[in-house]
DNA sequence: CCGGATCCCTAATGATACTG
DNA sequence: CAGTATCATTAGGGATCCGG
């Protein structure tokens, strides 16, 4: 339990305060954050992950339990779902109920704030069904190319 | 030259035509196609890269050097930004123009693909400037409850 | 100045076995 | 069922040197 997640759980540098403070500063006001070290740049690397697009998506349908994404997302490991989940519960996108049954239940559903991100996720699945026509033509063409 | 790239280059599993025709069949009609192969999958884990968010966020702006684009991303290495642009280069989302001139000049544009995409990517970025105080609260919580 | 090719190491991920 | 713990694998990414 010390490399797990997409970042480090506990980690980020310790005095991040006065960074975070002057964070969008000193740059062209067309331009935003781009230090490694910015909380936009750490969120977006959680958002746009390849799992966690998956579960936000698939969480769009409602809530669904543990084996049912494990279903749902082809390919997926248990570990990598899990990891997924919980990252996603932490940063307060996800909620996570635990129904004291037996055998166990656990359900998963988007919070509010995962909410606001839906139309966001969706529209970068749309936008990938959309043109994926034209991508695997500039595959082709790129590949013929010989780049 | 074998393990280079977000995913393989030349990749892809053989005898994909069958499966690519079908690809958005026997599921739901609510529920797009994630299956591994898919199309789709490989076009959203190709943009919902670290770095080529990044990159084309920041294309958004115009042309850029070589040399501009490293400096501008804090935190990307020659190497993986090189990869990087390859990618997208491949997938015609960015137009790459040598200049033969010494010493050598390159310029990285987005092509009209690629600006497409530009909505999409910059709603990803202005909702993780709008949430991040939220997510940073989120993970406050998350840690106390000391779960 | 713009990269391509190599070497190498670490972090990320999969597989498997175990538990409440 | 829904994880957790552990081990093994590998792919991502940095450093460096080289060529145009």
């Amino acid at each position: 339990m010390a490399q797990e997640g997409t970042s480090a759980s506990p980690g980020y540098p310790a005095g991040t305060a006065a960074e975070r403070s002057e964070c969008r500063a000193d740059r062209d006001p067309f331009q935003w954050d781009v230090r490694e070290d910015c909380q936009v740049r750490q969120i977006l690397d959680r958002i746009a992950d390849k799992w966690s697009l998956l579960v936000i998506a698939l969480l769009d349908e409602g809530t669904l339990r543990f084996g049912e994404l494990s279903r749902e997302i082809d390919g997926i490991s248990k570990r990598m779902l899990t990891v997924t989940l919980r990252n996603l519960e932490r940063d307060g996108l996800v909620r996570r109920t635990v129904y004291p049954e037996v055998p166990p239940r656990v359900e998963y559903e988007l919070t509010s704030l995962g909410r606001t991100l839906l139309g966001t996720t969706q529209a970068l699945v749309t936008w990938s069904e959309e043109h994926q026509d034209e991508i695997v033509r500039a595959r082709e063409e790129f590949e013929a190319a010989a780049h």
